[in-house]
DNA sequence: GGTCAGGCGGAGAGCGCTCTCCGCAGCCGT
DNA sequence: ACGGCTGCGGAGAGCGCTCTCCGCCTGACC
């Protein structure tokens, strides 16, 4: 259309050619106020004639609005050389967080920008640089527990969301999904197929997420009369997952269901039964939980509990506009239901 | 440090502090020309003092630079109704070259944002946002074969790495591993293991990376005196690799060796021969290609080909800063070479 | 001692946009 | 018929920064 370095077109630029005021051509623009219907077209005829785009810094320069949020992924454990390689955004969860955030910042023409903050210091800045017209707000994924990022943005003032239950209270909105009672999903389904033996493999006990599936589930492993049920910890590493089941059925020889706090764990839990000759589901049950892309692979197919991701996503990107447009605005949680999803495994 | 709305500290407030000029600061934050080395301590004090970053939006218009990149996801296939949600986000893929890019963008303090482009007049929009100061330069992740935003961007003179051969040549620069001698290494180590029948399963065929996986298998088993490769299309998804697997072994009952495109496909692949009690490796041989979290996953673990993506995205970020910098660098593409890792599934 | 070069810092003009303020119509009410 | 109100569009002041231009001061050389 134009050549390489030429001067882009500015308001200026349409006005002239419009004949009318660099005023009018920005109301007409924003949409604002009533512009008189015929300059309104001769406005956008030569905003096409020109093909004008409005210069995003100029415009954020005076309305303090950049358009852009920024997706905060504080990834505090030990990976401060080089928290970039780290194991996070290889699981399928990144991608669907981040999909679920463009379904809804898209329409409403918002960049997504990444951060990773990794060390200490590296928070310190953030901040700074999100108070200083990086973004508009952040959507926070904090992966660590006794992470000090969320309360440093409520504290800095700034607008953002939480993805998923803050270890410690903060004041700001979060999403999440019903953990515990996802988990009790999992205790009835195993009981109803007539399991009599069930465990679990457990996620870090520190973080919120997998403290909940741990009490939803034996709290509804209680109402069905089993007290006591023996779980494994692992890390929601496919090869914690794997470490576990070894482990557990070492304890629990006859074990004939198992409830595993997500599906990459599940995943290797399936693959050591299969290994050991343990057939599935006939002689062990195995529920998962996230319905990730990982319980599809699985083989056979895992039933797991689904955690609406990229809706919880989506949703936290709508609530943060909403904070960004009216920092008024309260903060509210919002926590979604999860749901069965019955396939090979049971 | 200050309280919500209050005002941010701006270049005059710290002139005024350490008692100079709006310039000399500018001069100090941005090192440029010798200041007076006590003026210039003085200076930083006072930046410490009032906490000041330097606005973006302020200091692009001025600069014409934004110091962001945008990675461009162009998802042309179907998905215009929702293309947040294809299956590309929850492909390990992604997450591989969201930390490579990361990891040479972050020391540079450039941003990184993320653009998801659809349908074909979604594309003129992005070319006009990015012209206009939406980002310096783009990464272009092309997953559509005869995508035309690479020229696109080409044509708008603006800078561009294609991750990925582009389908057609484009003047851009791009990073790609050398496709054809990585499936030439998998021929080459089936070959050694001694296996006599063997077969590929390819990915679309209109693929470039797939393209050159297909000549370089099937040229390197030539060079073996196998002139005849029984091979069976997929689309990368692991559930194709089981369809494909299921039909290859449908035609070539007696397979002993077989060479998958990708690891997504050979997990599902893997899953059928377990199903069918063909004993891997000791019946049949498989290997992978990416080195991707699947081959880990898979059980037992994947003999892979290992992409370096995350130095190949890192590479192609360096490439656009350096192109950003310098209009007037002539565009170049980089090879990554390809090697072997050698796991439990030969 | 005079001149000139060179180094350093200040003044101030803009970058492209938004938005307030104001003026000018046209229309209503009395 | 006249004042005032409302609706619409223009003028122009910035938003916070960078960078050019210029002036001053110091030091070196003749």
């Amino acid at each position: 259309m134009t050549t390489d370095n030429a001067r882009l077109p500015t308001l200026e630029d349409v006005a002239r050619l419009a004949g009318v005021s660099r005023a009018t051509v920005s109301r007409v623009i924003n949409g604002i106020r009533n512009v008189n219907p015929e300059l309104h077209e001769v406005v956008w005829n030569a905003v096409n004639a020109t093909g004008y785009v409005a210069n995003r810094a100029a415009r954020s320069l005076v309305t303090r609005r950049t358009g852009t949020i920024a997706l905060v992924v504080s990834d505090s454990e030990s990976h401060d050389d080089d928290p970039f390689m780290s194991r996070f955004f290889s699981d399928p969860f990144f991608g669907r967080v981040v999909g679920g955030l463009l379904s809804a910042l898209r329409p409403a023409g918002v960049q997504l920008a990444l951060q990773i903050v990794g060390a200490d210091q590296a928070r310190a800045r953030l901040v700074g640089d999100l108070r200083q017209g990086q973004a508009d707000g952040s959507i926070v994924l904090s992966l660590h527990p006794g992470d000090t990022l969320p309360q440093l943005i409520a504290d800095a003032g700034l607008p953002g969301v939480v993805i998923g239950r803050p270890a410690r209270p903060v004041p700001l909105s979060h999403v999440d999904v019903a953990n515990d009672r996802g988990a009790a999903l999992a205790a009835d389904h195993l009981v109803a197929r007539g399991r009599r033996r069930i465990g679990m493999i457990t996620g870090p006990v520190d973080v919120p997420a997998s403290v909940d599936r741990i009490a939803g589930f034996t709290s509804a492993m209680a109402r069905h009369g089993r007290s006591y049920v023996p779980a494994v910890a692992g890390n929601f590493t496919h090869e914690s997952g794997d470490r576990a089941m070894r482990e557990l059925l070492t304890d629990n020889p006859d074990l004939d269901g198992v409830f595993v706090a997500n599906d990459l764990m599940a995943q290797g839990a399936l693959s050591v039964l299969q290994e050991l000759g343990r057939a599935v589901p006939d002689e062990i049950a195995v529920v998962g939980f996230d319905d990730s892309s990982a319980a599809l692979a699985a083989r056979p197919q895992l039933t797991t509990v689904r955690q609406p991701l990229e809706d919880m996503a989506a949703e936290a990107a709508r609530l943060l506009l909403a904070r960004v447009d009216d920092p008024s605005l309260s903060t509210t949680s919002i926590v979604f239901e999860p749901t069965l999803i019955v396939r090979a495994t049971t």
